[in-house]
DNA sequence: TTGACGAAACGGAACGATCCGTTTTATATG
DNA sequence: CATATAAAACGGATCGTTCCGTTTCGTCAA
């Protein structure tokens, strides 16, 4: 479209005032852009966050700087290029969502420390704070991410096994803000159990059973108090 | 005191037109330290944590850079103590734990809204994915508030409002993560409705009050299912 | 078809500015 | 005298940009 675009304009220029010739010139090289995303990936790895430099990458990719900027604007815009390059974490469909709640925590927290994609992804969150672009790339993206995370539970809304008026998002963005957490504090080995009982809480709840009258007054008003001001 | 002190120094030192401030001689001066202190929170509002550096720190406070690396080792070190300065959000007691939570939440997010502490512990949380001492620090406090927030579900628990197997800690994980995330993507301007409802899910859980006999005969089982492993 | 041309991309080098963490210097104080 | 301080300076690193020579590509004329 856009290439299309100025190819358009350029023979309309040929054809009105210059019959000079013009050529496309040289293309992008693929090859380079997969050395610096490569290279960026392995800077990380190897020098941590804080090691992290286009300089750095521009060297282990034996790549100029300029060519590096010509396509990035900044660090964060390569370090999402590098994030959304990584494979991404399925959605587990069980039939179950506490199993599958579980089942998503317990491999995206695998992903994140057994690749590089958590080092991306935290020095990504990190950038975010000082790069407004960066900033809206990233919350566009956690957007995406709580819709697709969100399929877990309508799917189980439509099992029977979440009430109806449940807004999937919301319960999403409370398993991605746990997990975002964990990635940012070095909890990425957090036991499982711990897992199931945060899980559990947000599924079950953690109001008392017997609590007497006021509790049970509150759960038979339960449906009235939860439903959508929207 | 200190700032009739100060103010009277002012006066003195305008008469001399020098501004910058006595030396303590021999001592470590207190009010070189306030006014590292000082500058840092004002060069982060002012310039942003892109803009934030020891340079442009030592440069407002009319401080000299091995003064400030003489007290603390590194930027996040001296975010830390700029945080630690900071007025605390205190935890609502209301006798209902949603009130509690919600207000707890609105509160954190107006304090880190309005006053310079949002954007100085989204600094902190940036600068300790580079920083493993800064990590480490901000670790041990998140550690603390979890156990500080978690009092409001421990008197909760008192109250007989939670269930006595709920571990207080996992519950104010949840909570700070959601804010954590909230600060880290701009999004403190929450609606209340929404904090109420994620709160809610918390509180109440989501899942179906007729499903059916599998979602009652869950129900019936989840003392069992809830039960501590450790 | 071949060769010349101009445009664009490339990697490497260099630039001026800024910051880093440290050392040096002059001054003040106990 | 010993110590802390602010200011200045230091060598090194990175930033984003410009410059340079070379390569690649599309276009055109012979």
């Amino acid at each position: 479209m856009m290439a299309g675009e100025i190819a358009g304009k350029e023979e309309e220029m040929g054809e009105i005032t210059d019959p000079g010739r013009k050529s496309a010139g040289a293309r992008r090289s693929p090859e380079s852009a997969d050395a610096i995303l490569d290279a960026a990936e392995a800077v990380l790895v190897e020098a941590g966050y804080s090691g992290f430099s286009i300089e750095a990458v521009a060297r282990r990719a034996r790549a100029g700087k300029p060519t590096i900027y010509r396509w990035w604007p900044s660090k964060a815009a390569l370090l999402l290029d590098v994030y959304q390059r990584q494979k991404r974490v399925d959605n587990p469909d069980s039939g179950n969502l506490a199993e599958d709640l579980v089942g998503f925590l317990k491999s995206l927290f695998a992903h994140w420390r057994d690749t590089s994609s958590g080092s991306v992804f935290r020095s990504l969150i990190a950038e975010a704070q000082s790069d407004e672009k960066a900033a809206a790339a990233l919350a566009e993206y956690a957007r995406g991410r709580r819709i697709h995370t969100g399929q877990m539970v309508e799917r189980a809304k439509a099992r029977g096994e979440v009430a109806a008026d449940v807004d999937a998002t919301v319960v999403a963005d409370l398993i991605a803000s746990f997990a975002w957490t964990h990635l940012l504090t070095n909890r990425l080995d957090e036991d499982e159990a711990t897992l199931r009982r945060t899980v559990g809480y947000v599924l079950k709840g953690i109001v008392a059973d017997d609590a007497g009258d006021a509790t049970a007054v509150r759960r038979r008003r339960r449906r009235i108090i939860a439903r959508p001001t929207k």
